[in-house]
DNA sequence: TGATTTATTTTAGCGTCCAAAAAAATGTTG
DNA sequence: CAACATTTTTTTGGACGCTAAAATAAATCA
C-alpha cells in the first residue's frame, strides 16, 4: 500500500538525498550536488542553507584541485558533512572480546578499541551494563561526550533479533536471549540497534560499490560459524522477526554430524571451522566438543597440512566445500541473486575448497540459474564489520533522523550548538 | 539511495493511494476516503475532481444503506472506479491449455475462457502469435475492443523471466526460452508482463488479506511441479534476473532420483505429483517417464489408495511430505518468513503428508525459528492464479500508469474518451 | 420554517520545487 | 586595467500540492 505524501515528505527525502550524496562522494560543490542529485541549483541553495544553519554541513572553501586548473568563472565552494555535528559508535561483539569504534558525523573513526571480556560465561543480565560501562569509560578516555553520541550500532556473530534487540543465540555466549539494546538505551540514553556480522559486511560492500553489490547479493560469511547477509532489492534483508538468515543452520543432511545448535546435519557442522577440524581429527565422531572455540592457529596448521598434501586434512576441506556448495546451490535456487560473495576468515582456505564447491554447484543447481550468478571471494579484513556497522548507523541518521529538519532539537539533544 | 522528490511525486503518490484505496474497499464517500488515506477533505476533492475528469472514477450517487439509517446531514456521494475506464486481460498458461480472463478497470471479470492448445509440442516461435490470435478472437467475441485493453498479465507454471519476458523452462513446453511478452506486445500493441503461478497466488493472497500475508510470507505451490512465491517486506520478490524462486529444483539429496530438469535429487523429484507417482509405482526406478504429465484422476486414485491403507501409496506420500518438510525447513532458515502457506492442487493430499512434514520440520529446523512461523494450508481454487494476475495488473495501472495524470493521453491511447 | 447536522467545496496561506534573472567572483583580452 | 566572458551561487517570481478554516450544500429534526 502506498503512503500519503506531502511537501514535508519532499523536503525530507531531498535532504536525505543531499546528505547521502555528500556521504558517498565526499565534499562537493553545490553545482555538483545539483548534478548528482538531480535537484535544481535553487533547491540546493535552499537545502544547504538549512543544513548549514543546523550545523550538519559546513563550507570548506574552494577546491584547490579544481581552481588549480586555471578555470574561469566563480570558483566552487565545496560543502562537507560537519564532523562535529554528532558522533556515533559501532560495537562489535565476538567470542571473549568486544570492540568499540567511535566515529564522527563525517564517518572519520578513532582507532577501534579492543577489549577482552569473558562473554561466554558472563551472566546474561550483566552483559549490557558491562558494555555500557566500557562505552562510558572509553568515551571519556577519548574526550567524547556521551551526550554527543546520537546512535550506537551493534554487530554480533550469531543470531540478532533486530526487533527485540536481543541475541537469541550466539557462539559468543553460553546463555541465550541476551538483552543488549534495551539495557544500553536505558543506561546510556542513546538509541541503539543490533544486527549480525554478515549483514554488516553486506552493508560495507554496498557502501563500497553500490553498483556491484547493491542489487541482489548473498554474502556468505565463513568463520567460527557460517553466516549469511542477504541484500535484496538493494537493501539488507532482515527477515520477519528481525532475525537475519540462519544459513549456517540450514540442514544439509537429515542425519549428519552434530551441530552446535543441538541438531544434526546443519551446514555449519560441516563447513564452519569446528566442522572442518572435527572431520580432520576424528571423522564425524561425537566425542568432539563442538562448543570449544577453534583457535586461529589451529586452523592455520590444518590449512598448512592440507597444502602440504595431508590427505585427511584435504578431505576435510573438500567435504566442507562440497556441503557449502550444496548450500549455496539451494540458496541460489531460492533467492536467485546476481552475485554470491564469500567473506570471512574461513575464505583463507578457499583454494582448498574451491574444486569441491564448484563440483557441488554443478550437481546441485540447474544450469540456467548457475550461469547468471557471479561468484567472488573478498579478502577478509576485520574492519569490514566495523565499517558496515558505522555505515548502517550513519545512513540511519542521514535518512531518518537528520533528514527531518527538527529545527535544532537534534543538536540540542546532542548537547551543543555548532556554529 | 534515495530518489529526488518534488510536487509531482506527491500528487502521483496520492493519486495512487486514492485509487488503491478505492480498489481495496470498493465505492467510498469522499469523507471516508479522507479517513482511509489520511488526506484532507480539500485534497480529496481536488484529486477526485481530476480523476473524474479523466474518466477513471465516477460518482455513483448516494449510499442507500447509509441513508437508510435515518442520518441527518448532507448525504454522502460515493465514488467508484469507473469500469469503463479501461480493460485488462489475464492469461494463464498451463499444460495443453491457456485461459483468458478479461476484466474491466473496476476488476469485474468476464467468465474466463479456457482454450485447448498443444503447448508441449508447439514450435516456440509459434506460441506468441497463437496466443495473440486467440486474444483477438475472444476479445471480438466478447465485444471488447483491443484498443481498450491497457495491459496484459501472463501467468505460467514454471520459470518466468520477468525481465526478458520469456519462459526459460516450463513443464508446459518441450522447448525452452519461449518468447511471450515481445511477440504479444508487437502483434497487439499492448504492454504485457509475465510471472509465475506461485507469485500470482501470492498476489491474490496479499489482496485478500494484506495484514495476514503482506509482510513476509512464503507460498509453496504443490502440483505438477513445486513452486514458490515469496512475499518479502510486503511485495512479491522476483529475484535478480526476474526469475522467481525455483524451490522445486532446490536440491534435497545430492544423489536422489531423476528430476524433470535433468538433475538428481531436486525437491520436486520427490514431492511433485510425478515424484509421488513414481515412488508409488516403481520406487525410484529410472524407467519412469518424468516428462509425462500425471493426470488428475491418477493422483486421486493414488490418494484414495493411501487413504484406504495401501502402504506403498502411504509411503510415497510420507516421503513427499518429508522432503517437502526439509525443503521448508531450509527455506525458513534462509528467509525467516512470518508465515508459510501451502497451496495448489497437491494440498488435497495434505493429510497424507502432514505428519512427515512436521517430523521433518522438527528435525531440520532450530526450535527458535520454528516457533515463530505460522503454517497454513489454503484450499485450492483455480481462479487464484487468475485473480492474482488481475490484481497485479490492475495495481500496476493504479500505481504506475494512472497515478501519473497524463492529462487524457492515457485515455486517448485506450482509444476513447469517457464522459 | 428555522435550527442542526454532516458532506463537500472554496478560500487563503504555507512549503516545496523550478526556471529565469541577478549577483558574485574569478579569468581573459585588447 | 577596464570591459568582457565564464562559471557558480543566490534571489525572484510563479506553479503546484497540501491543509485549516470558512463557506456552501443538502439533508433531518422540531
Amino acid at each position: 500500500m502506498l503512503k500519503k505524501a506531502n511537501s514535508d515528505l519532499v523536503r525530507r527525502q531531498n535532504r536525505g538525498l543531499f546528505l547521502e550524496t555528500l556521504r558517498q562522494h565526499g565534499p562537493l560543490a553545490r553545482i555538483t550536488l545539483g548534478h548528482r542529485t538531480g535537484l535544481s541549483p535553487a533547491s540546493i541553495t535552499s537545502i544547504s542553507a538549512q543544513l548549514i544553519d543546523e550545523g550538519l554541513v559546513y563550507s570548506i572553501g574552494e577546491d584547490d584541485a579544481v581552481s588549480a586548473e586555471t578555470k574561469r568563472g566563480r570558483p566552487q565552494t565545496r560543502l562537507a558533512l560537519n564532523p562535529k555535528a554528532t558522533n556515533v559508535l559501532a560495537v562489535s561483539i565476538s567470542v571473549d572480546s568486544i570492540e568499540l569504534a567511535f566515529a564522527d558525523f563525517s564517518g572519520a573513526t578513532h582507532a577501534p578499541v579492543k577489549l577482552r571480556m569473558d562473554t561466554y560465561e558472563i551472566p546474561k543480565e550483566e552483559f549490557g551494563p558491562r558494555v555500557a560501562n566500557e562505552i562510558k569509560a572509553n568515551a571519556r578516555k577519548l574526550g567524547i561526550e556521551l551526550s554527543s553520541i546520537t546512535r550506537i550500532g551493534i554487530a554480533v556473530q550469531g543470531v540478532a533479533d533486530t526487533i527485540t534487540g536481543e541475541i537469541p543465540w550466539s557462539p559468543a555466549f553460553r546463555a541465550r536471549d541476551i538483552p543488549v539494546v534495551k539495557p544500553l538505551e536505558r543506561i546510556l540514553g542513546i538509541p541503539c540497534s543490533i544486527g549480525n556480522n554478515a549483514n554488516m559486511i553486506a552493508e560495507a560492500l554496498i557502501a563500497a560499490d553500490r553498483k556491484k553489490y547493491g542489487g541482489n547479493t548473498a554474502v556468505v560469511f565463513l568463520g567460527h560459524g557460517v553466516g549469511l547477509g542477504l541484500i535484496l532489492n538493494g537493501a539488507v534483508y532482515d527477515g520477519a522477526n528481525g532475525r537475519a538468515a540462519e544459513f549456517g543452520h540450514m540442514n544439509h543432511l537429515p542425519d549428519g554430524p552434530l551441530c552446535r545448535c543441538g541438531r544434526h546435519g546443519c551446514l555449519e557442522a560441516f563447513s564452519a571451522d569446528y566442522g572442518i577440524m572435527r572431520m580432520a581429527t576424528n571423522g564425524q565422531g561425537n566425542d568432539f566438543d563442538v562448543h570449544a572455540a577453534v583457535r586461529d592457529e589451529e586452523m592455520r596448521e590444518l590449512e598448512l597440512a592440507a597444502e602440504s598434501g595431508d590427505t585427511v586434512a584435504i578431505d576435510a576441506f573438500n567435504r566442507a566445500g562440497e556441503v557449502l556448495g550444496f548450500g549455496i546451490a539451494r540458496l541460489i535456487a531460492l533467492i536467485n541473486p546476481q552475485r554470491v560473495v564469500l567473506a570471512g576468515p574461513g575464505t583463507r582456505a578457499y583454494d582448498l575448497m574451491k574444486d569441491s564447491i564448484w563440483e557441488a554447484l554443478r550437481r546441485g543447481l540447474v544450469h540456467d540459474l548457475r550461469k547468471y550468478v557471479e561468484f567472488e571471494v573478498v579478502p577478509y579484513g576485520k574492519d569490514m564489520i566495523t565499517t558496515g556497522t558505522l555505515v548502517e548507523t550513519l545512513r540511519h541518521l542521514d535518512r531518518d533522523v537528520f533528514a527531518t529538519g527538527q529545527k535544532g532539537t537534534v543538536l540540542e539533544f546532542s548537547g551543543r550548538k555548532i556554529a
